[in-house]
DNA sequence: TAGTGGTCTAGACCACACC
DNA sequence: GTGTGGTCTAGACCACTAC
């Protein structure tokens, strides 16, 4: 990181220091190395703490860097591929090891999901909670609502709270067919929970994927999964879990 | 939006500053209207004014808010749904009018994109750009790489620069049988050109699609599209172009 | 206790849109 | 011009980690 000063130029400091900055990633770090500390790196090339600052920002929602309070700034590893769509369709949960049901409750919904799910205000929704973990780091946390129309087979007492009532849940949905399913995906910021379960702070960017699972004559579950959107990358495809094109997207641009 | 006070509390202000304002949008304004200026508004809650700014980031990130210089800051309407992935195979740009062919260029593609498409590094390729415009706004600009042995019906002569160079590569693509269909999304920051053609400022968040379009042999051709994360949800699924569970996620969570 | 990144302040000036 | 959001500065203090 030979670079001492920034030559005057139009574009923001910030900006031009950030492609330095990503230079010299790419030639003289390698993944898991620490970097100089803020204060250090901000004399070096002659900014503001806080304008050097945005030029990391930058670069960790990029996914190249991964900052720690009381602890550093590291080179980050690639962005891990995860699979959140296959053509073939499938239950939550069905057959997947990468989700480990957390606990479920059972109530009332709020409107906007009763909406989405097209059922009353008033009908009661079993809510699993459920959390995704790949390479033994936190990836997503996800909220799956299901109508307790959709899962006849569970009175209350099959149901209990925590665990294992989640899985009950998930066991009785996979009694139904399947017959439609579709996503979105956006941009989101880590509510306070999430954030403590994804092992970032509040507002870190997150990648919000939102599944109606539906059967031949209604909606059978809605599901609301946010993942980290500085070391994801979701995959959609034929070929379900495989790995395609690794970094493609960040030198084809 | 009378609160103009914070309490003293553990959380971050501008965390605290954006939940309040989140609340106000929901209930005292409608989407376009504008809002008061920053300065204004640090004053009237009591904090700086990068406090402020920090607190509308997260809004706009969240695709609350629509900031532009010199004009000011309004409230963004809800997110446009864009189909990027139906279950139907289909090549880029058949019979799609969402996308506008831009220009094409052939030339030794970057290193990254040689090593997606399993071409050699020094192979012709053709990059064709296009653009993606969804109610009057564009949301999308794409670079999609086909080596030029994909299309072996096009001499030089047949693929001028410009749009109709564009449109002859779209159409020998389509001579030819897609088999398989792979994508990922992840989040970036918008380069400088990218910023231009999205109207928006360097380094603006976008999602990332990386799609590879595969014949039964190869890889016939691989797509990059950049799209506006703060007015994009991208929906994949059965259904094709049918909205769905409009803001499920933002209530839901 | 020392060192890190995270938050916050109070200013200044710039680039841009609109009149 | 006038007013807007965008950039930048030079400080201060806080929260957290690790020794």
């Amino acid at each position: 990181m030979g670079t001492t000063q920034l030559e005057a130029v139009q574009e923001p400091k910030y900006w031009h220091l950030r492609t330095v900055l990503s230079e010299a990633l790419d030639s003289e770090f390698s993944v898991g190395e620490i970097l100089p500390n803020e204060r250090d790196l901000a004399a070096r090339f002659g900014v503001a703490r806080a304008t050097l600052r945005q030029a990391l920002e930058q670069l960790e929602l990029e996914g190249r860097l991964q900052r720690r309070r009381g602890v550093g700034t590291t080179v980050a590893p690639p962005r891990v591929g995860v699979a959140v769509g296959t053509r073939r369709h499938a239950w939550p949960g069905a057959a997947d090891a990468a989700w480990q049901p957390v606990d479920s409750t059972r109530a009332t919904p709020p409107p906007a999901v009763a909406e989405a799910l097209g059922t009353g205000r008033d009908e009661p929704v079993h809510t699993v909670r459920r959390s995704r973990v790949s390479q033994d780091q936190p990836v997503a946390a996800e909220l799956l609502y299901v109508p307790a129309s959709s899962v006849p087979g569970l009175t209350t007492s099959d149901a209990p709270s925590g665990e294992a009532g989640a899985r009950a849940v998930l066991r009785e949905l996979r009694r139904l067919t399947l017959a439609r399913q579709e996503s979105a995906v956006e941009l989101g910021s880590a509510r306070t929970e999430e954030a403590r379960e994804l092992d970032r702070l509040p507002g870190a960017p997150v990648l919000v994927v939102t599944t109606r699972y539906a059967t031949e004559s209604a909606t059978a579950a809605l599901s609301v999964a946010t993942y980290r959107a500085d070391t994801c990358r979701l995959t959609f495809g034929d070929a379900g879990d495989v790995e395609f094109h690794e970094g493609a997207a960040a030198g084809a641009r």
